[in-house]
DNA sequence: TTGTTTGCAAATACTTTGCATATGC
DNA sequence: GCATATGCAAAGTATTTGCAAACAA
């Protein structure tokens, strides 16, 4: 199991040193680690939620190399990038399709997977005038721990 | 044609001023002015673009205002707030259930009415877990003028 | 070696807060 | 008259930019 698991993060690894190199994007051990980082977190972090945790293994690295890296990241689609309302903007290391919940009170994001979501149709006259590129659901409301919390 | 519309305003202006009053808001020429050129408006205004046009017929009102006035429409259920990916944060008069897509290269944001996004369901595990408020589809792509232009 | 990246610092953008004055109710 | 709202200014938070030194390729 713990094998397979590696295995998953060996995978992506080299999928994400490939994607690099294809962009001309150098592979510091800062970006390495922030990759690293960033696809261990299932928070959806913001930059400063992850530089604390990046600061740990490497302390000399700062808030703005984290910053960069994460929307350089974005850029070249190995970090999703979280919709909402407010800010800090939320990263996402989890390409995988899925959708997300949040909570209005905890602003806690949890991913959601389904089938029904991911296939939604794009409405005709949509189709017609746009090129979509993304087509997600997002469910707001309420957490079990903020609703018992009341 | 015409009367129909202003009938639609006078309506909503009805309402707006019943909240009020239910939430002890006061009404004063600011929010009126600010309201109204939001209902006005369908480009999902920021504070700004809402400011620059309420100057015009407000000239001393503040950006503060405007923003802490958009602020509280959105608390107290009278406007929207549109989600993103960015700042600044962006507005919405529209309070029919509606969907957006967002032009990644103009930030354009456009109304999307769809019968099907609004009764998709809910996964059951999320009904049982957590108490959804809200529930909207996303459609993310690049919009006709845009697309030409390149 | 060469062009990119880093870390720092400063600048900008956006949002929030505090307070005296003005104003709706 | 009283409590809330406004306008102003300042502070707080988030994001972006410029640049010299460091470093990957």
């Amino acid at each position: 199991m713990q094998v397979f698991q590696n295995k998953g993060i060996e995978k992506k690894l080299d999928r994400f040193k490939a994607i690099c190199k294809d962009h001309g994007i150098k592979l510091t051990p800062q970006r390495l680690l922030i990759y690293e980082e960033l696809i261990n977190q299932d928070e959806h972090p913001s930059t400063d939620m992850l530089y604390q945790r990046v600061k740990e293994t490497f302390p000399t690295v700062s808030f703005d190399t984290v910053n960069r890296t994460l929307l350089t990241f974005y850029k070249i689609g190995v970090a999703g990038l979280v919709e909402g309302t407010g800010n800090p903007k939320r990263f996402d290391g989890n390409l995988d399709k899925h959708h997300h919940f949040q909570c209005v009170k905890c602003k806690k994001i949890v991913d959601i997977y389904s089938d029904v979501y991911d296939h939604i149709p794009v409405p005709p006259e949509i189709q017609n005038t746009f090129t979509i590129l993304n087509k997600t659901v997002h469910l707001e409301g309420i957490c079990t721990e903020c609703r018992q919390r009341e």
